[in-house]
RNA sequence: CGCGGGGUAGAGCAGUGGUAGCUCGUCGGGCUCAUAACCCGGAGGUCGUCGGUUCAAAUCCGGCCCCCGCAACCA
């Protein structure tokens, strides 16, 4: 089975906030669990960089876009390299591969009568390179609040795609496919201003030349959605490549709450005029916003202290912060000290205890090799069993793109563990000759569930499985995911090491 | 009459008809294998508010108050 999962393309005009992060590690967790249940993945991002802002934001530096945005762009992937972000394709909107199907498909859709020239006009804020509607428009200002600059009534020949002529044929497909968009909060909002009516899109602009040109008419340069929704094709080769044959449609495009109508609306509409399927899924998940319920801003997010979080508490913390944080349907809160909190309390107290002290006592009980185990008894029997549920629940939430609510699960499984070996009180059976063999089945069941516990973790903290394979002996395959599921692959006489604590507590200032 | 989400212990949240739960914090106890970590127990909530339905409501219905998104060409 083949399994095709997207980022939107972010826009490398400022650095990727925390919010981006969460995007894409979210698709990454679920592209790791895919990869590890065997299926053949194709997870794809990239990077937005055909727009007005990018020409100013370049001009300010004193550099040509192209350059401006190649140095962004490496931040961007050197971002993704120290979170473990396993992508298959980063597609940039600059790239030759991408312009000429966007070219092909908006003189496909002209020729099919789907994009026709007219004339658009309206109050235009020349820094903002936007067209505003009447209502916004306070006194002549622009209505962004960063700006607020005089907006001017212009005239400008357009392109324009006609929405409005698939609009039923949209609400039908979302009517009729509940998984289509979601969390279903996302779905009803979308319904609602489907069913208020669409207007046709402006789909091109002549006031600026950095973008992609309209092949038969040179002086207009395609604007944003439709040449940036395209790159989700692009990527893959449409309409010819082997990989669009393969992959398409995508299994799911993931992405914060604001650009869920593009995607639910625009982008459908693209690919039925293109008589393409539909995606099987949009997700739009929350923001971050920070602990006064504002939304995180440069000053908090930006890309240098992105780097500096993930220096100094590594990248399977903050990847295990965020993904813990954000509830489905929800917004998450991010600050620094929840960031700590939850690294001290989840990471290093549960999971990380557990295990250093499962291993610490099977170097002093038994010499370090991992015991023969006994006949089990109630107490592992529950703990085998919790272990397949547990096991379940995480494939079943993270593949509904509920990366909380797997790892919920899973830290039900830690803390289950933690009061196993508190109810086995092993220090004390290891003071009873006559208990050799249930000490042996205690501490196998805790090594045991080490091994697990790698398995479980990988999707979302890709360093835990490394640097737990040398405590058990570097031999232990934590690579599939099926080998979660099952008990008692690990094998006694395995020589282990407590090794360096896995997270180690972190105190703040 | 714009649409939608939400108001539950000090904080953050779960809980859609039948004795109010989780995490953190707090108080007390236990253990000593472990990263002063782990385990058990207690205190703390009239579930925004007023009214209704019901044998029974945080949970269904209605009014009101407050907070937050969205309101299209701005990732």
């Amino acid at each position: 089975m083949t399994y095709y999962i997207t980022t939107p393309i972010y826009y490398p005009n400022s650095s990727p906030h925390i919010g981006t992060a969460y995007t894409t590690v979210a698709a990454d967790a679920i592209a790791r669990l895919q990869r590890m249940r065997g299926q053949e993945v194709h997870f794809l991002t990239g990077t937005d960089e055909n727009s007005q802002k990018i020409i100013r934001a370049a001009e300010k530096l004193g550099l040509e876009p192209l350059p401006y945005v190649d140095g962004i762009v490496e931040k961007f992937r050197s971002l993704w390299q120290l979170c473990h972000v396993q992508y298959d394709d980063f597609i940039r909107t600059t790239e030759k591969r991408h312009a000429a199907v966007v070219q092909q498909v908006f003189r496909r859709l002209y020729e099919q009568g789907d994009i026709y020239k007219a004339e658009y006009e309206g109050w235009y804020c020349t820094p903002c390179e936007t067209f505003w509607p009447e209502k916004k428009i306070a006194e002549g200002k622009c209505p962004n609040d960063w700006c607020g600059q005089e907006v001017e009534w212009m005239k400008e020949e357009s392109y324009f795609f006609r929405l409005s002529k698939y609009r039923e044929r949209l609400l039908a497909h979302i009517e009729a496919n509940p998984l289509f968009i979601q969390p279903v909060s996302r779905r009803n909002e979308m319904i609602r201003f489907i069913s208020g009516g669409l207007e046709d899109l402006c789909v091109s602009r002549t006031t600026f030349q950095w973008g992609i040109t309209v092949p038969f008419d040179p002086k207009h340069v395609v604007y944003v959605w439709l040449d940036a929704l395209i790159n989700y094709i692009s990527a893959l080769g449409y309409p010819d490549g082997e990989l669009f044959r393969k992959f398409w449609p995508a299994d799911v495009h993931i992405m914060g709450k604001d650009i869920v109508r593009f995607h639910a609306v625009i982008w459908p509409i693209i690919l039925l005029a293109l008589d393409l399927p539909l995606p099987r899924q949009i997700y739009g998940h929350g923001w971050f916003i920070d602990r006064a319920g504002g939304k995180i801003s440069k000053s908090r997010g930006n890309v240098e202290d992105a780097f500096d979080l993930l220096e100094r508490y590594g990248s399977d913390a903050v990847r295990y912060f965020l993904l813990r944080e954000m509830q489905p349907g929800a917004d998450g809160t991010y600050s620094e000290d929840d960031l700590v909190m939850r690294l001290n309390t989840d990471l290093a107290n549960d999971l990380g205890n557990f295990v250093s002290r499962s291993l610490a006592m099977v170097e002093r009980y038994c010499g370090g090799g991992v015991p023969t185990p006994g006949a089990p008894g109630e107490r592992e029997e529950a703990i085998v069993a919790l272990a397949a549920e547990v096991w379940g629940g995480i494939e079943k939430k993270l593949l509904a793109c509920d990366p909380a609510g797997a790892l919920d699960e899973l830290w039900r499984f830690v803390a289950r563990l933690n009061r196993y070996v508190d109810e086995s009180a092993p220090w004390a059976l290891a003071k009873d000759p006559a208990a050799a063999e249930r000490l042996g089945t205690v501490l196998y069941t805790c090594a045991e569930a080490v091994r697990v516990l790698g398995i479980f973790s990988a999707p979302f903290m890709p360093g835990v499985p490394e640097r737990l394979r040398p405590l058990l002996g570097g031999a232990v395959s934590f690579h599939n995911w099926a080998d979660g599921g099952l008990w008692g692959l690990l094998a006694p006489g395995t020589r282990v090491q407590k090794g360096a604590p896995l997270f180690p507590r972190v105190d703040l200032r």
